[in-house]
DNA sequence: GAGTGGTCTAGACCACGCA
DNA sequence: GCGTGGTCTAGACCACTCA
């Protein structure tokens, strides 16, 4: 039986602000609740509180000022995600109003190569699973993914399922609920990424290369995904 | 006379692990003291130094792994750096063993646009410094960067330099230390973009869109960088 | 001065990996 | 079992903003 993975504290005050804020509850520019009243309200630490705090920060969601309070943010209308964050684009998507959607474009068993061996620390020759699939939202186009999953640590019921459902639903299913990633950001322009008509005609991306992690540092997927340029907007919050 | 800003006790060890790190003296794949001792070398708290290790973390320079400790990552060459801290671009090469360098394009003192005036929270049509400016590497081109900065804030004697030197230089001469970026990571494809001979023919940029924040969220500059697409390598560590 | 966020501490208990 | 990191608490003091 898979671990049913709980979340922390203050991971869960995140997500219960995220989706008052999301919502509408807290109007843009609004001040939510100082620290202090929120650890009151939910029982907690102001340490947990601000770790909560901090995370929709980084999420763009909230902008916390000095002796002020914090504020929700005023984001404008598309797809805005807060690339620190490892979240399921699916979910990113729904939230966002919009349906997702996944359409399998191929999937094959092989041998991992030297690369990709490395990249999921496993051996090479070992089979994996590679899948190409295209995410869309409300029938548009959004991203080409590449994906390359150890075929041994997917239950045998489960591998159809990849490619045609989110990735992070297969894997969560799987008990391998990704906790991290290490992605890697490039710009790509190559018209030979993709398929389809819906495929964009500038060919231009940003790519996140990454290796999704289990807690305890084991690789579980290496995932290429190309973001159509302009249909998704990242934002990071840097910090010194 | 300019606030020094003082950097916290955990950015204070962490940019000493940081050196040891890059120095070499933690070989890469080693383990790095435990949160334990080096609470207790520089009497410390835990908190303080596992919000040091993080940093680190989310740079990428550590693998934090449960129950095992903290071991050095095993990073290839180039200018590899952790999106989420906000470093100045010199600074960053510096530290790789390369020699940065910075040429001023252009420079114009004029009337902000209605969009500059959003981003910086100043009025339309007050005065605003634009600069374009490259950045280099050991003489290559990596960077080409279009900053705007209101004039006000920065003292007359200092407004020559920009451009010329460090934007961060600058401002934290000026007493605007800039704690926190919001930036908008895009891919951009335009030859259009930078100038001089060593422009990449591809005109494969990955753009940080950047507002540059001082503490107390007021906004000191926005800058829009162009990284030539695989001369610099930007790394995000993603979490739940 | 009152209220807000920013930093830090000491200590607790849990979960993981290994011998 | 022991040492490691993961989470959380209660409380302290400081710095900023506004009245």
């Amino acid at each position: 039986m898979p671990t049913p993975q709980r979340a922390t504290l203050a991971q869960q005050l995140a997500e219960d602000l995220r989706l008052r804020i999301v919502s509408g509850e807290f109007a843009a520019g609004e001040r939510v609740p100082s620290e202090a009243e929120l650890s009151r309200q939910h029982n907690l630490s102001r340490v947990t509180v601000r770790t909560a705090l901090r995370a929709l920060e980084s999420q763009g969601l909230l902008e916390v000022r000095h002796g002020l309070g914090s504020f929700v943010s005023d984001f404008g209308p598309g797809i805005r995600t807060g690339l620190q964050e490892l979240r399921s684009i699916s979910e990113t998507i729904r939230e966002r109003g919009q349906a997702p959607a996944m359409q399998r474009h191929s999937s094959q068993r092989r041998g991992a190569d030297e690369h990709e061996a490395s990249k999921l620390g496993i051996g090479e020759g070992d089979e994996v699973t590679a899948v190409e699939r295209l995410i869309l939202a409300d029938d548009r186009a959004v991203a080409f993914s590449y994906d390359v999953v150890p075929t041994a640590i997917i239950p045998s019921p489960l591998l159809p399922r990849l490619g045609v459902e989110s990735l992070f639903a297969t894997l969560t299913e799987a008990g391998l609920d990704p906790r991290r990633a290490l992605a890697e950001v490039h710009a790509v322009h190559d018209p030979d990424i993709g398929w389809g008509t819906d495929r964009p005609d500038a060919g231009l991306y940003v790519l996140l290369d990454q290796v999704h992690l289990v807690r305890r540092g084991v690789a579980v997927a290496w995932s290429r995904t190309y973001f159509v340029e302009g249909r998704f907007q990242f934002v990071v919050l840097r910090t010194r």
